[in-house]
DNA sequence: CTGATCTACAACCATTTGGTTGTAGATTAT
DNA sequence: ATAATCTACAACCAAATGGTTGTAGATCAG
């Protein structure tokens, strides 16, 4: 992943409308009307929120007659965990570090 | 967590700057200046993307001397990651369904 | 004391973002 | 065939973002 890519997901998830649409979507597939429905905004503004998590990967469409399906797609969500589990893994190193340096004798 | 608060963690983390920033302070801490001189844009810019990190939880402050010791916090990272497990979850209840539906007698 | 360094913050600017309305093309229903 | 529905996309707008420069307050070094 580059860092472009990385960027677009945190930023697709940046903001609480798309989040509940990847929770949405992940759980059961909806049309982008159907989702508009639920958001107090217009069709056109849920639309490009669509948009915008399709650029980052993190749902899918596919037409079914004259709608458009959205689907969650769980796997940049696991990239990102993972990005996150690095920086936890860095973390514990330098705990790690540090015990060691408390650990160590104190009379050299 | 707040929609506000996840939003702005998520944003905080929509830059690459900003995430090497995290990934160095988790590592070990480095003052805002020792930061500064890795990147290739102003000290104020360096400064912004400390402020925004700080405001988003990622990062703690203190004074030492005149410097501003930057550290990572990872509580916050790893509530991220617990959300992100979540939406994780609600994708394999789905598929869980789907497998308990294709395995249903298809004769009743 | 004086000068250098580190930080904070304001003011400014270009670009992006998140919303709107309006128009037009496809598909479905009557 | 006509009307209704669903989508795509353009044009527009206000606010936020990511950068800049400049100024001023603390702290440290000589």
């Amino acid at each position: 992943m580059t860092n472009e890519e990385v960027d677009r997901i945190f930023r697709a998830l940046a903001d609480a409308t798309r989040r509940d649409i990847v929770r949405r979507t992940l759980t059961s597939e909806s049309s982008v009307s159907d989702l508009a429905r639920d958001y107090d905004m217009s069709f056109a503004a849920v639309q490009k929120h669509v948009a915008t998590l399709e650029a980052a990967g993190l749902v899918t469409k596919y037409p079914r007659g004259r709608e458009r399906m959205v689907r969650g797609n769980p796997e940049n969500l696991r990239q990102v965990q993972q990005l996150l589990q690095h920086f936890e893994d860095l973390w514990r190193s330098r705990v790690s570090r540090l015990d060691a340096l408390l650990a160590e004798d104190p009379t050299p």
